[in-house]
DNA sequence: AATTGCGTCAACCGCCTAATG
DNA sequence: GCATTAGGCGGTTGACGCAAT
């Protein structure tokens, strides 16, 4: 029986599956010419049987420029567990500190290596043991990045390599307030896992205090609950950013 | 070689919210 | 205020590939 999707056609008339790569040819020219949105149109001007809700979901997880493929690096695995144990299942607000990554994809890594057949205690585990193990490995690519003074940043859009100076430049430099969410966002994969170094796990453990009780909760030692209740993920970026500056003065 | 079990991930579904008329 | 539409989100499904038996 025919109903309504939703988005202006009745759902037997709609493609569904998987894309071929000619859907996707038509889907990519689509958003060439006429710009992301207007989803529920697509079908109407390229001709593809696919609702908008599919057009969209395509882009956003597939086709989209920027994306990146491939495993997720560590540093980007600790802020998905971090972020995480914060927000909990609010994968989109977690995929924005995450360029490139969807919150699909978040949230299929949460789903492989956390969301089986254990106990909420088993879980908080586990999370504990794969992070610290992927820690200790990601810890020596990031001290040999140390000794080269060297990270990751934004500069002007494209992804660059450069010294800790030159991202806090780039950082203050960055005109709109886009340009510099995207710029802190990328920098903290690194901020995460200097942070680490520097301050000896102190970001780590007021995260990964974990309770029992409430394992999607963090637990605040007393001295950290004042700052757990006004945290800012970009604030935290950047004084990190800030204090990681002053502390690799003369580095 | 065939079967089974399991992990991964693209895609779908239903619900919700904001915008619009 | 209400109905409709577009878009977004989180939960879930199912096809596929690979390893184990």
């Amino acid at each position: 029986m025919a109903r309504m999707m939703g988005w202006g056609m009745q759902d037997q008339e709609w493609r569904k599956g998987p894309w071929t790569p000619a859907e996707d040819d038509l889907l990519i020219e689509y958003v060439r010419m006429h710009g992301e949105g207007r989803w529920s149109s697509v079908a109407g001007c390229s001709g593809l049987k696919r609702s908008g809700k599919s057009c969209r979901l395509r882009w956003v997880n597939y086709l989209r420029p920027g994306l990146k493929k491939g495993q997720l690096t560590p540093q980007e695995e600790g802020i998905i567990i971090e972020l995480h144990a914060l927000w909990g299942n609010k994968w989109s607000t977690i995929a924005r500190y995450l360029p490139g990554r969807t919150d699909n994809e978040i949230k299929n890594y949460w789903r492989t290596n956390f969301k089986k057949k254990t106990t909420p205690s088993q879980n908080q585990e586990k999370q504990k043991l794969k992070v610290a193990f992927r820690r200790d490995q990601y810890k020596q690519q990031v001290k040999e990045m140390m000794n080269n003074n060297v990270l990751t940043y934004i500069d002007d859009n494209n992804i660059s390599i450069g010294t800790m100076d030159d991202a806090i430049a780039v950082k203050s430099e960055s005109t709109t307030s886009d340009q510099q969410q995207h710029s802190q966002s990328l920098m903290a994969q690194d901020v995460a896992s200097w942070w680490d170094i520097f301050e000896d796990g102190l970001w780590s453990e007021f995260l990964w205090n974990l309770g029992n009780d409430h394992p999607n909760q963090p637990v605040m030692m007393e001295q950290s609950l004042s700052s757990f209740e006004t945290y800012d993920p970009k604030q935290f970026i950047s004084d990190s950013l800030d204090r990681i500056a002053s502390l690799t003065k003369g580095k």
